[in-house]
DNA sequence: CAGTCGTGGGC
DNA sequence: TGCCCAAGACT
C-alpha cells in the first residue's frame, strides 16, 4: 500500500513547514546553550523555561562562567523552576568541564552522558541537535507519538516497555544529518499536534499510518502511570523577625530543596518552643494562616509561626540585638547555616516558592 | 524496581 | 476545583 511513506521523511517535511524555530535556545545554538536548556526543560514546559533560561544564558554566558559562580547563586537564579538538584547538577557538571575538558563542552557521547544530571535522552537531544550526531531521544513527546503510532501498551515507567520505546525511537531517528531537524521535530509534533488531550490527527503528517488514529483509540495511549493517593503532612515555620530581617537557615545539599535557603522547620509546634531559649518568646508567638504546597510526591500543610522580636523590644523597653541566634533560638545543627536575611536588601540564594512567598508577604506587611 | 525530586499550566 | 502531568535523572 503506502509503499512510498517514510517516518522520518514526513516528519521533517511537516516541522520545515509548520516546526518551531524561534525558541530562545534555537538561536546560535552552543552544545552549552542546547545543554543548558534540555535541563531546565526536564519535566518543565517549555513556557515555563523561557524567562528562566534568558536569565541563566545572559549572566553566565559560557560554561566556565557558569562554573565560576557561587551554587546560592545559581540556585537563586534557579528559584521557583523546581527539582533544584537540577541546579546542583548543572554547577557540578560545569565544573566538571572547567577543570576536566579545559572549559570545552565534551562532544563524545559518554563523557556527556557522564555529566551529572545527563542522561541518555539528554545526551542524546544535546549533540544531535547541535553536532548532528544520530542519537535518538525519549523524551515525553516522543514517547507519547511512538506510543500511539505504534499502540504501544504498558506504562513506560516499566523498564521493558520504556526499552521498547527507546528501540523504536532508534529505529526511527535518521541515521544521517537530518537527525538535527527530526528530534527537534518529534518534539513539537508532540507538543502541538500529537497533545495529551485532543490532539490534531487531521493536521499529523503521520494520521494515514498511525495505528491508534486507525482504530480511533490515541485516548488510552499512552498508558497512563497507576496514580497513588497522596500523603499528608505538616510543618511549622519558625518566623523569627525583627525589623526587616529575618531568620533563615541552609538547607543540605541534597534532598527536598536541597541547598535553598528556608526557615527553621518542625514536625511539631512542641519541637518548635523546645527550640526558643527565652520563653518570653511564646507570649508573643502569632500563629499565622496556615495553606497547603503540593510537591509531586506529597502535600504539605505550612502552619507560619511568626515571631515579631520588635515586639518583645517594646514590651521589655529595652534594646534587644540581633543576636547570632544565641539567647534567642537554639538552631538546628543538622542544617549547614543560618543567618538573617534583610527583607530589604535580600541576598542572593535559593528559595522554594513557599518561602518566597512568605518573605514577600512579610515586606509587604511590613510597611 | 520503586521512590524521590517542584512547580505550574490546562482542563 | 482537584487532578494529570510536563523536553527525566538519580538513588
Amino acid at each position: 500500500m503506502q509503499s512510498d511513506f517514510n517516518f522520518s521523511t514526513a516528519v521533517l517535511s511537516w516541522y520545515q513547514q509548520y516546526g518551531r524555530k524561534n525558541l530562545p535556545w534555537q538561536q546560535n545554538k552552543t552544545l552549552y546553550s542546547v545543554w543548558l536548556s534540555e535541563v531546565m526543560l526536564q519535566q518543565t514546559q517549555v513556557a515555563t523555561v523561557i524567562p528562566y533560561f534568558e536569565c541563566f544564558i545572559t549572566r553566565f554566558p559560557t560554561v566556565v562562567d557558569l562554573a565560576n559562580a557561587d551554587i546560592d547563586e545559581v540556585l537563586h537564579l534557579w528559584t521557583g523552576l523546581g527539582y533544584y538538584a537540577r541546579a546542583r547538577n548543572l554547577h557540578k557538571a560545569a565544573v566538571q568541564i572547567r577543570d576536566k575538558f579545559n572549559g570545552e563542552f565534551p562532544t563524545n557521547f559518554d563523557d556527556v552522558l557522564a555529566l551529572s544530571g545527563v542522561g541518555r535522552s539528554t545526551a542524546g537531544a544535546v549533540l544531535s541537535s547541535v553536532l548532528g550526531q544520530p542519537h535518538p531521544i525519549l523524551d515525553g513527546n516522543v514517547k507519547r507519538v511512538l506510543a500511539r503510532f505504534f499502540m504501544v501498551e504498558g506504562w513506560s515507567g516499566v523498564k521493558s516497555v520504556e526499552n521498547k520505546l527507546w528501540e523504536l525511537s532508534e529505529q526511527i531517528t535518521p541515521n544521517n544529518e537530518g537527525v538535527v531537524n527530526f528530534n527537534q521535530a518529534m518534539m513539537d509534533l508532540g507538543a502541538m499536534i500529537c497533545t495529551r488531550t485532543k490532539p490534531k490527527c487531521t493536521l499529523c503528517p503521520l494520521e494515514k499510518q498511525c495505528k491508534t488514529n486507525e482504530m480511533q483509540v490515541w485516548e488510552q495511549f499512552p498508558t497512563k502511570k497507576p496514580k497513588k493517593i497522596l500523603p499528608e503532612k505538616q510543618s511549622y515555620f519558625l518566623i523569627l523577625k525583627q525589623g526587616s530581617k529575618v531568620l533563615l537557615e541552609k538547607r543540605e545539599a541534597k534532598g527536598l530543596w536541597g541547598g535553598l535557603f528556608s526557615f527553621p522547620q518542625f514536625d511539631s509546634l512542641e519541637e518548635l518552643k523546645r527550640s526558643l531559649f527565652d520563653e518570653n518568646l511564646l507570649k508573643i508567638m502569632d500563629q499565622q494562616v496556615a495553606f497547603r504546597h503540593t510537591f509531586s510526591h506529597f502535600h504539605l500543610d505550612i502552619i507560619p509561626i511568626l515571631i515579631d522580636l520588635d515586639l518583645q523590644k517594646e514590651r521589655k523597653n529595652e534594646p534587644l540585638r540581633v543576636a547570632e541566634n544565641q539567647g534567642i533560638y537554639n538552631a538546628n545543627i543538622s542544617l549547614q547555616q543560618d543567618y538573617w536575611y534583610d527583607l530589604d536588601n535580600p541576598s542572593k540564594v535559593g528559595l522554594a516558592t513557599p518561602i518566597k512567598r512568605i518573605l514577600n508577604e512579610l515586606k509587604h506587611n511590613k510597611r
